[in-house]
DNA sequence: TTAGAATCTCCAGCGACTGGAGGATTGAGG
DNA sequence: CCTCAATCCTCCAGTCGCTGGAGATTCTAA
């Protein structure tokens, strides 16, 4: 095996993401069928590494694997065809903000939290006012 | 049954969480018990609305149900015993933080494709790089 | 009173992993 | 050269967090 190729442990731990996973993502063909050596071994380079790491960090942030593999698709072919990826990309766009406004109101609220109980006071809590507050909600349908 | 309760169908289409749903969440313990009518139909009521609104909202965060169900021991015991609560909070605290900050990288990325895309310029896509990016990843372990 | 909507319980299935069994291959130490 | 732990292979069963169908009961409104 040329050095510049890495095994399945060695991408493994260099991704965070664990062997029997990224079997898997290969079988749903998230990731591409890895080129085997004589013995059947799959072999990976540098590109695997930097692709599995977007995936780990894109599930990590909640986002489900069809929505990985838009992803993927639009940055595999950027200046691919426009129309269909621009209204994608925009919607992606639009859960990814959505998400962050809706962590910042968390943040703000835990951080009170953390705050009211190093000065050990007894105070009200209202995490779940924030979240559950329907102006927080972007979605339309309910 | 009392106009000020809700049944499990109303609660369904004020949280947008489906009535399964609702069953399993009871079933798992993140929501008590509802009490029952005569015909052994759940009943619920605003308290019931928050809290299901919080575990909507913290489930799409991402946030697994052990997480959900620590916030809700704490939001529900404010100025408990602040040792332990303190750790906790601290620590989705900054979970939620590291989720700000690979998210806003994304954002910016799919940001910059979307609008490379309204210009229609054929441009090379960063998506991969910037969430690739070992430098924004806060784990330690890899 | 009776059709249809809503609820109940039970259970099977799905998405996204996770890990064990059983077997082949590799490569470092003796 | 030989051995033997480490690593890999495939297959398959299990987990978590839902999701929905089957069949039975109850409620509601004409």
């Amino acid at each position: 095996m040329p050095t510049s190729t890495l095994a399945i442990g060695a991408l493994a731990k260099r991704t965070g993401v664990k062997i029997p996973t990224i079997r898997y993502y290969e079988s749903i063909g998230l990731l591409p069928e890895a080129p085997r050596t004589g013995s059947n071994r799959r072999t990976y380079d540098e590109a695997s590494v930097r692709r599995l790491r977007f995936i780990r960090h894109a599930r990590e942030l909640g986002f489900e694997v069809e929505a990985i593999r838009q992803l993927l698709t639009l940055a595999d072919d950027p200046g691919g065809p426009c129309r269909e990826a621009d209204v994608l990309a925009r919607a992606h766009l639009a859960e990814i903000e959505s998400r962050i406004t809706r962590l910042e109101a968390l943040r703000d609220e835990v951080r009170r939290m953390v705050e009211g109980c190093a000065q050990d006071q007894v105070r009200s809590c209202h995490v779940i006012e924030v979240l559950a507050d329907h102006a927080h909600c972007l979605h339309e349908r309910h």
